[in-house]
DNA sequence: ATCGCTGTATTATCACGCTATCACACCGAC
DNA sequence: GTCGGTGTGATAGCGTGATAATACAGCGAT
């Protein structure tokens, strides 16, 4: 399980772990049951305040993708895949939504646009070939 | 010349004006000589702070798009355009590079994105239509 | 029971974006 | 010169994301 945080990138680093670890669950990364690094441990790893941690953790706990057993850690829920993978789908269709809004309201055609898209999708698949 | 600014964007919102004015140069709706409207009625018509509208003037000043003519207003370079038209395009292309890097990262496949990108291409341009 | 891990909560501090005022300096029109 | 518009600068306050340090509570192994 590695997550990439990139501070001081207009989004939250709390919300970027939450979107991550959906992605993780959707992707079946995490398994429902599963137990997940301590808050303490994913702070280390990323080198976050172990509260940043905490938070992310509180927010997934209030939309039932994870369950904390006190004293234990904290476990991804049984039910929890088929939410993460609508929201994986609704948050990356609402950040492409907002990107084309500005792009069409700027001025950019489509067919600029288009070719904007190809070129970014496969140097996407490039670098995300390369990590793994 | 209509400016859409957003709050809670994430995007703060000096820098949602510096680039919505970047998109206009590079359009052909601020052409250069013109006087755009004064900090004071930018800020009125936005109903925002004065001060945000001045820190993003200040910015396009020290990126040469804009010049300030102290007493009169403030114009737009002579040499602004072409510069503005590379900017809008290396600004879209690096918001589109990010929402896909997460995607693919995210684990969605390339035949998924393109059907989401071309869903959300459709709806941009609709509602850009309906705008104008 | 004790120890070490865990989650949880509290408080303080800092940086930053934004707002709200106010004062000052410059230019053009009268 | 005066007045009204302009840009510019300074100060204070608010909200929030993030950090830091600390304390408390639950669970399991020993």
């Amino acid at each position: 399980m590695q997550l990439s945080i990139e501070p001081n990138n207009g989004i939250p680093i709390y919300e970027q772990l939450v979107r991550q670890i959906k992605y993780a669950v959707a992707e079946g990364i995490l398994v429902p049951g599963q137990v997940i690094p301590s808050v303490r441990d994913m702070a280390k790893q990323l080198t976050l305040n172990p509260n940043t941690v905490q938070r992310a953790y509180f927010q997934l706990q209030n939309e039932e993708v994870l369950q904390s057993l006190r004293g234990r850690g904290v476990a991804v829920c049984e039910g929890a895949k088929k939410q993460c993978v609508a929201d994986r789908q609704q948050i990356l269709a609402e950040r492409l939504a907002a990107v084309l809004d500005e792009a069409i309201r700027g001025g950019l055609d489509e067919d600029r646009l288009r070719s904007m898209f190809e070129k970014a999708l496969k140097n996407a698949i490039r670098t995300g070939e390369k990590q793994s």
